[in-house]
RNA sequence: GGAGGGGUGGCAGAGUCUGGUUGAAUGCACUGGUCUUGAAAACCAGCAUACCUUCACGGGUAUCGUGGGUUCGAAUCCCACCCCCUCCGCCA
């Protein structure tokens, strides 16, 4: 959610994002501002009349106390008519309140400056390249083909014990799970990060705190009967973490590390997109967040950013960084990176984490502020997150590119301590 | 799941029975000042959040877990819901 009051001063702007996000019409600025309006113009009445009422409410204690008992019900009849019209205020303000903030949520974050103007993805900047990408001298197969030969994953049990898209790790294939889990949080912990534990369900308040809902309802598997959502990232409970909270200066800023199963419904996709490994219903996940002031949010995006490359470099994966052009970023976000491994089997690159600022746009909605000095205003802070992996397609490219003419697999050695082995086979 | 108790400002804690200048006593913490060589102590003052309005000074509204209700007027009375604590039961 954006400030109203940026929007009434830079309503420019805001139509700008708009357009280059490709995020509805720009009218919306318009209505947002005819809607505002109604609504303070409302709610000036309101308190007026509410303002009335109070005062003839104490004027009767006074003159009850007094025991002036005709002017007091005189008072009492005049009290009477204000509340009844306070009442009707009171609704019409409402109305309008609610109006603008529908209209507010579906106003798109402001992408920052240094985000080039874009319709599509091929219109993404690669911004930074590592590796060579890797040669065989024999026939290599895709990743699927590899876990199935050496047992590593069982997805038509997987299909028949819970559906498509939720496989069961097996043997050093599970062992393999648990090994990167290991390696990117205890890389996290190094980096100053507090690991966390998070519930793996939410209610709608935290969902819509950071953002989605109402959107992206479709993403999430819903327990309907206790109104709660199984999360499709761990940024959900992590950010909530925080809600409704102020900090002082000096606890910013804060860092976490978490690591969850994450539960998507991808509703809609099809063919070699979710073959293998590539897109799961569930998956794993150690996602990184950060709470931070303002002015250091894009000095922590470079930092989490470099933190995550440098996982994958380790791993001795080859990859590139995409600087999302505003048509491809995303509704909440104002500067986004996604990292993309290649992977030799599929002669593709598969997105493997995606990187964001989202400035004040998630803070706002959750209320997460802090002092920037002792005694003064508190202010909406920043949040930022990317993932430190995700799983799935780390597995399908380390298969696919380490894979030996003999059909084993060789572990790169940043894994050998955590796998406790330096080849699967 | 059964029975009982409770949710008040950064924290602690009055006020609720007996509705009326109570946005809320008091203490602690915090900020500024006096004093002091400096510090502590003492003393004085300030110290919730959001919104509306005003060029500004200021004025106003709402908020005592949440939402409704009664009333001219609700932290205080009534209803529903949420959360916490204690005891019993069940259980990894």
């Amino acid at each position: 959610m954006l400030d109203i009051q940026f929007i009434r001063e830079q309503s420019s702007r805001v139509k700008d994002a708009i357009r280059n996000k490709h995020a509805g019409e720009e009218d919306l600025v318009d209505q947002v501002l005819e809607a505002d309006e109604a609504n303070r113009s409302l709610t000036t009445r309101m308190q007026e009349t509410q303002s009335a009422a109070n005062q003839a409410a104490r004027d009767i204690g006074r003159l009850m106390k007094e025991g002036l008992k005709d002017e007091a019900n005189s008072a009492i009849e005049e009290s009477g008519r204000l509340k009844a019209t306070v009442k009707e205020l009171e609704e019409s303000q409402r109305v309008a309140q609610n109006a603008l903030d529908e209209l507010l949520l579906e106003i798109p974050n402001v992408p920052h400056e240094s985000v080039p103007i874009g319709h599509s993805p091929d219109e993404n900047v690669v911004a930074f390249e590592f590796g060579d990408l890797p040669t065989f001298s024999f026939p290599i197969l895709p990743h699927w083909e590899l876990t199935e030969k050496l047992g590593l994953v069982d997805f038509d049990r997987g299909s028949k014990v819970a559906g498509a898209g939720f496989p069961f790790y097996v043997g050093w294939g599970a062992r393999l799970q648990r090994a990167l889990i290991n390696y990117f949080l205890d890389a996290a912990g190094t980096a100053g990060y507090t690991e966390i534990q998070a519930p793996l369900v939410v209610n709608a308040d935290s969902a819509r705190g950071t953002g989605q809902l109402p959107d992206k309802e479709d993403l999430m598997y819903e327990a309907v009967r206790d109104g709660l959502y199984l999360i499709p990232t761990a940024e959900i409970p992590v950010t909530n973490l925080h809600r409704d909270e102020i900090f002082s200066a000096d606890d910013l800023p804060i860092r976490y590390s978490a690591y969850t199963p994450c539960f998507r419904r991808e509703a809609g996709s099809y063919g070699k997109d979710v073959r293998g490994l590539n897109r799961l219903h569930q998956f794993d996940k150690v996602e990184l967040v950060h709470f931070v002031t303002p002015k250091n949010s894009y000095d922590a995006l470079e930092e989490l950013r470099t933190h995550v490359e440098n996982l994958l470099q380790e791993l001795k994966l080859p990859y590139r960084r995409l600087l999302m052009c505003t048509g491809d970023m995303g509704f909440t976000q104002s500067k986004k990176y996604d990292l993309e491994v290649w992977s030799a089997g599929q002669e593709r690159w598969l997105e493997v984490s995606s990187i964001s600022n989202f400035e004040a746009f998630q803070a706002r909605r959750m209320k997460i502020r802090y002092r920037p000095e002792d005694g003064s205003k508190a202010q909406i802070l920043h949040t930022i997150n990317g993932s430190g992996l995700a799983l799935p397609r780390i597995v399908a490219a380390l298969l696919e590119n380490n894979q030996q003419a003999d059909g084993s697999i060789s572990v790169p050695d940043v894994l050998i301590p955590y796998l406790g082995a330096d080849s699967i086979s």
